[in-house]
DNA sequence: TCCAATATACCAACCGTTCGGTACAGTGAG
DNA sequence: CTCACTGTACCGAACGGTTGGTATATTGGA
C-alpha cells in the first residue's frame, strides 16, 4: 500500500536512476537536479554532504530493491524452481532486462571510490553473502556455496557490461537462463 | 623491430593507462597531461580532436595489445593446452592480475559513448569474433562457438568488476582458471 | 628556411558547493 | 484567538575552481 512517498524518498529513487544511467562522474549536480525536479541547493537540504550523500543513499536504496526483488523471493516459500524463476524475473526487472547498469560496477570507476570509500565493496559483499546463503541452503557445501555465489555475481556483472557495450539485451537474457543451474547443487 | 618509440606512441600508452585507471569522465585533460608528461598544446598536436581522439587511440592500442597477448598465442602453433596457458598468462598480464580495468566496460559509461560512439561496441565485437574463431577451431560448432565466446567475455568483464569492487584479485584469478575448460569443445 | 613540437596565455562553460533568502506549516505562550 | 517563534522545504544567484578547447608565440632540429 503506497501511502505517501516523502519528497526525499522520491528524490532518492530519481537519483539512483540517474546514477545507474550515467555513472558517478557523469551524474552532475545539474543532471541530478533535473532528474529530481529539485534545485541544486534543495538537494543539499536532503543530502548535506552533497554528491557523496546522494551516492550513499542511491546505493542503500539499490540494495533494498535487490533484496526485495531477488533475495526475498529466493529465501521465501514454495518449490525451489518456482523461487528461482521469481528471482530471475526480479533480476530482469531491476536491471531493466539488461539495459540498466549495476552500481557495483559504476561506483568502482572514477571519483566514486574517493567520494564514498568502500561503498561498492559493501554492496558487493552484501549480495555475495545473500547468494551464498541461498546456495548453501540449496545443498552446496559452505565453501562451494561461496564460489557459486561469486560466479553468479561475475556472470551478472559481466553480462550487464557486455549488453551495454553491444547495445543488446540478449547476453543478459542468456545469462539469466544460466543462473538457476549455477545456483543449484545438483550439477553435472 | 620497433626499437625507437615515437613520442606519440609513448603518449598513447600513457593515455591508455590513464583511461583504464580513471575511466573516461574522470580522465581529465590535466590528468592526461600529467600522465604523458606533455602539455595540453602537445596533446592537441597529436590528437587534434582532443579527448575523443585520445579515447579512440587508447581503444585501438588496447585492441592491439589484446591481440598480441591473447589472440595470437591462441591461434599460434603448439599443443592446445600450452596455447591456452600462454593466453591465460597474456590476459593476466594485460589486466595486471585483475587490478586494471577493461575499456569495454569503462567506455560504455558516462560521456564516453557520446564522445566516441560505437567505440566500445567495436572493441567488444572484435574480441568476440576472435574468441569465437578460436572456439570453433577447437571443435565447437559455429553457433556454439559464438555462445562460448560470449560467456568467456562475460566472465572476463564480470571478474574484473568484482575484483575491482572487492579490492581483491582472487575472483579474477579463479576466473582465469575456469577459462580453458570453457573454450574447449570437450566439456561434460 | 621550414615545420614539427612545445610553451604561454587565455576562453566560455561547467563543476560541486555555499549563501542569503522566501514560503509555509506547526507550536506554545499570553 | 493571536502572534511570535521555530523548523522544514525549497530556490536563485553566486562562489572559487576546473573543464575541454583555442590562439598565438617560440623553440630547435633537418
Amino acid at each position: 500500500m503506497p501511502v505517501i512517498k516523502s519528497s526525499r524518498e522520491e528524490a532518492v529513487d530519481a537519483i539512483m536512476k540517474e546514477f545507474r544511467k550515467s555513472g558517478y562522474d557523469a551524474a552532475s549536480l545539474a543532471r541530478l537536479s533535473a532528474a529530481t525536479g529539485l534545485g541544486k541547493s534543495s538537494l543539499y537540504h536532503y543530502f548535506p554532504n552533497g554528491k557523496e550523500d546522494m551516492a550513499k543513499a542511491a546505493g542503500a536504496r539499490a540494495a533494498e530493491l535487490v533484496v526485495e526483488a531477488v533475495i526475498e523471493p529466493l529465501t521465501g516459500e514454495g518449490d525451489l524452481k518456482a523461487r528461482l524463476n521469481k528471482a530471475s524475473a526480479g533480476l530482469s526487472k531491476f536491471y531493466n532486462g539488461g539495459k540498466t547498469s549495476c552500481l557495483v560496477d559504476l561506483f568502482t570507476i572514477g571519483e566514486a571510490e574517493a567520494a564514498a570509500p568502500g561503498l561498492a565493496k559493501s554492496m558487493a559483499e552484501a549480495v555475495l553473502r545473500a547468494l551464498a546463503s541461498v546456495a548453501e541452503e540449496s545443498g552446496h557445501a559452505k565453501k562451494q556455496a561461496k564460489l557459486v555465489a561469486e560466479r553468479a555475481v561475475i556472470e551478472l556483472e559481466g553480462a550487464l557490461v557486455l549488453a551495454r557495450a553491444l547495445g543488446s539485451t540478449r547476453p543478459f537474457q542468456r545469462m539469466l537462463s544460466r543462473l538457476p543451474e549455477l545456483l543449484l547443487a545438483n550439477e553435472g
